[in-house]
DNA sequence: AGGAAAACCTTAATTATTCTAAGGTTTTTA
DNA sequence: TAAAAACCTTAGAATAATTAAGGTTTTCCT
């Protein structure tokens, strides 16, 4: 309501809604063949579809950006979630990036202008995750480490781990061992480690 | 002129300058058995002083951030270079980023509140530069690619770079090679792995 | 408190990766 | 068109990472 009630140098923003991930790729194909989007606004969270894997926003903003390589993209989420912010940031390099809290008639306003006109616009909760990220950029994780900080934030078992990474047990204890130095928290259990990890925005 | 002119909720811009490295890390010392700072405002490029190696202001702010951890570091440079925002966002992770051009009374009231309230202040074209970087981490590079990225881009031929980097001339060709695959520029010279290097933000 | 599970650590052997050395080919430069 | 630089290949050497096996310590749960 608050984007169609603005006047945008004398152009006004029709809006079009899609409610799972299904409808949304539906609607950007049919674009495709008339009138490409101009901005696509996405969530993160959707309406869980019955069958297949689930799917997020991550995933239309993926599918958008191949399919509608012109249109700019901008994602909401509820949370500053480093990891997502930093996973979105990667796959969809979107124009636009904000936290849920941070909306309201200015900060729409001022992304769409933005947006069309010299991305990128993120908010300031966004800007803090991203902010972390590129204070540890000297910090190198491979694929294995990535995972392994993932699983230990979701609380799986170090000896799960072996059945979501291809190494061994002690492999994993290795490297457990490996990230606690890096992160300056030898010798101490995984909490330290997951505060650390959430610190720098790596999870 | 223009912070000392304005009104910040009831308080007034004392501003102090420094021409030098030398004299800087001299008032920085000074300010700490004093009144500290608030805001450090760095200049990257500085006059050179005579001996010893080249100083930056990066250089003033990793020191102003160990001897005044409490103070609020803005840098201001005169080009959005992507390698010198990504080596200071990592080396002294500052509270803003202001290219140069796009300095005016504006955008220097905005950082001061921002900086203070709610940091980071990073002005649009800085933003160009830490979106291209986060849109690429998943390319992990180690010291020595970025060494070998950085040389080529100064113009240092290749069989020279074994005086700066230890690793044989083969050692240096081969990973040459990595990061053309890498880029996606197989087969091609060195100025295609220079300008995707760049475009990605690594240099 | 006590016992089981999980986590953690060590060592040695294996495997994978990266590096160097040596020599040759192609491209660039003056 | 030479000379320099860049590039490529191969084989061997060095380094780093992984695994397996077995043990110790910590954590968790009743």
């Amino acid at each position: 309501f608050i984007l169609e009630d603005t006047d945008f140098d004398g152009y006004k923003v029709v809006m079009d809604t899609a409610k799972s991930y299904d409808a949304a790729i539906e609607k950007i194909d049919q674009s495709m063949k008339t009138v490409p989007y101009d901005i696509f606004l996405l969530d993160i969270q959707l309406s869980q579809g019955i069958d297949g894997p689930a799917k997020t926003g991550e995933d239309i903003g993926i599918y958008a950006r191949k399919t509608s390589p012109d249109s700019k993209i901008v994602f909401m989420s509820s949370f500053s979630d480093n990891y997502r912010i930093n996973s979105i940031l990667n796959s969809v390099d979107p124009e636009g990036y904000m936290v849920k809290s941070e909306i309201d008639q200015l900060s729409l306003q001022a992304m769409v202008k933005t947006v069309l006109n010299s991305p990128p616009y993120y908010t300031q909760k966004a800007l803090v995750a991203i902010r972390k990220k590129m204070a540890n950029t000297d910090i190198n994780l491979d694929e294995n480490d990535k995972k392994i900080l993932y699983h230990l934030s979701i609380g799986t078992k170090t000896k799960d781990m072996v059945n979501h990474i291809s190494l061994s047990l002690p492999g994993i204890e290795n490297r457990k061992r490996h990230l606690k130095a890096l992160f300056g928290v030898e010798k101490q259990n995984d909490q330290a480690l997951i505060t650390e990890s959430r610190n720098r925005g790596f999870i």
